[in-house]
DNA sequence: TTTACTTCCGGGAACGCTTCCGGGAACGCT
DNA sequence: AGCGTTCCCGGAAGCGTTCCCGGAAGTAAA
């Protein structure tokens, strides 16, 4: 039982050729039926299972999808769990390689998926990378890709992602209604798109309420903890120091909370604060931090989705754009007025 | 620029025979030196990538290595992180798939992977899993496996884990030392290996400081946050309360923080908790939790070298066990006397 | 009986690569 | 001049499949 059993195994064994075997196992019209029963037992008996390699060989498909990934936080997890279920379901197999937010680590992936591995692409591009070289080597390969949550700026494929402006619309909003006025926020990288979405949502709101837009609320820092961290303790040093403060990550969020606590300030009557993804962290913290959720699960299942469409469909799925609504929870870190919206979860 | 490039296409266009090209890429030492920079440039004229199906078809290795994880919470997703690292510096790609825990899914998986696209395993086994005959037919196909986090029990294979019972004997000592009597345990389901070990940590512990063991004080429950959290309510109901908890996981911990605060109890005073894994999160809620840090990473690139070894090296690796230390970090949830210990981390 | 059409099956090429084997040329030595 | 070596290179088989094509029966129609 060392060797795999090959079809060839099985035509000598039954003295018949090869193609007829191949035939037999796939179902094909033109092959008696005794034959065929006794090719099928033959290889359920030997346990006989096709070569990939000699399929993908010939027939140049691996059914593996490549997904690139910046991390594996709560929320690409999630998006991943959902890509890999219905890929799964629909015959594929997922290689899920993290660049760690690092462009040169990105393209080593891409260049190792490429060269033969995958069928196609979902990818969520990390935060380094400005160029996107590396990406559109795949397209001349003709090979699909679709990308999810964060996009690529110049490539035309299908995409999902969030409507991140309406979050940061979202949060900054409520700060308002809460009666918060000096809403400072905390964006990640100018590279960052995603970053600068909810960034256009806050301008949004903070003009809708006819607030006037104060540059030195608006922070540019990594997109971690400790950077946040810093970055609110700079901002509660300020002689006007801001009334609210929007992240565009919970992990900030909780930098901020830190610095904040420090400060000896209360949420959310000294300060007010909302952070985005609503990883179960924020609700574990107290006092709970408002949060932007968005549906990571779902999300990942249109990416794979997506790309099984793109995969069977020849015609170019032209510029597909799937875009889902992002829901804040209200917990108690922003939730001044308590008469006004019920706690939700 | 569409087909990717061949030998064939290279050997055609050069004059010469598709052998002496394959020779010449691989620097065979019988090929003439003109010819083989000839035939050099070309290659990386045409960009010419060798095809990995047709290599794999031939020398049956993939360089691709199936990693099985019941999910990718943060101890795993570090791991996992340290498989890559190692396993890309060797050559190899990896693939990773989520048990969700689940054994079913599991199988599928295995199945999957199995097939044929892998040159062997690196395991992480789901907590449901009892039986373990999906893995005996990779060992059956002569493929390594490694298995590293949670073991297999009857398997003669190389792995790495925690000295779990360490972990649970260093953080009940702690509340002993911190002069806590009553202490309860939080523990995964009966057929966790990792949970037993950990418990047997903490029976080591109690018996060491001769304090007697109450079953009541040992649960075993569900592994989440949920379970956790209705269980250390049962125990604070309890005419004898505990005066210490110690759980297993940091997600656990959670969930008895949770139940403690409903219930009005002040950490460390009027209980102390203990959590494991060293999650961010235990530093960032508080009072901060005390727990046990495994070096994740660490353990992720061991396993990913012993499978690399036992790849190469074909004799068998016999039963190599790496077994990592663990480490308490002290935080305020368990602090009685301050001046014992300093605060870590 | 011939013709034509099914039904079932085998032969062989092809996918891209490696590797074994063998042969020709050039060289040096006797 | 003859022989053995060394250096390069080409031919061909083989890895496990699929698929095209053609052929041998059998059956129905002319």
């Amino acid at each position: 039982m060392n060797k795999p059993a090959t079809i060839k195994d099985i035509a000598r064994m039954l003295k018949i050729s090869t193609s007829t075997v191949s035939r037999a196992l796939r179902d094909a019209s033109d092959v008696g039926k005794e034959t065929k029963n006794a090719v099928k037992a033959l290889a359920e008996e030997l346990n006989y299972q096709p070569n990939k390699f000699a399929l993908s060989l010939q027939q140049k498909q691996t059914h593996t999808i490549g997904v690139i990934v910046p991390n594996l936080d709560y929320v690409l997890a999630t998006m991943v769990k959902g890509i890999d279920e219905v890929a799964l379901e629909a015959g594929y197999t997922v290689m899920v390689c993290q660049s760690n937010e690092s462009f040169g680590r990105e393209i080593v992936n891409t260049r190792r998926l490429l060269d033969s591995l995958v069928d196609g692409f979902i990818i969520s591009v990390s935060s380094e990378t400005k160029v996107f070289d590396h990406f559109k080597k795949i397209q001349d390969k003709n090979m699909p890709v679709v990308v999810f949550d964060r996009l690529i700026a110049d490539m035309k494929v299908p995409s999902v992602r969030l409507d991140n402006k309406d979050g940061g619309l979202q949060a900054t909003e409520h700060l308002l209604e809460q009666g918060y006025r000096r809403i400072a926020i905390l964006a990640g990288p100018k590279s960052l798109g995603i970053s600068n979405e909810r960034l256009d949502g806050y301008l949004a709101a903070l003009k809708k309420y006819k607030v006037k837009v104060d540059p030195d609320l608006i922070i540019h820092c990594d997109f971690n903890q400790d950077y946040a961290y810093l970055a609110t303790k700079e901002l509660l040093a300020m002689k006007k120091r801001p009334d609210a403060i929007f992240t565009i990550s919970d992990r900030m969020a909780i930098g901020a909370m830190l610095a904040i606590k420090e400060k000896g300030l209360k949420m959310p009557d000294d300060i007010g604060l909302v952070g985005f993804n609503n990883e179960p962290i924020t609700s574990l913290v107290s006092p709970g931090i408002s949060s932007v959720d968005q549906p990571a699960f779902e999300l990942g299942k249109i990416a794979a989705k997506l790309f099984i469409e793109t995969m069977h469909n020849n015609e170019d799925m032209g510029h597909v754009e799937e875009i889902l609504k992002p829901k804040l929870y209200i917990r108690e870190s922003s939730q001044r007025n308590v008469t006004k919206t019920g706690r939700t979860k």
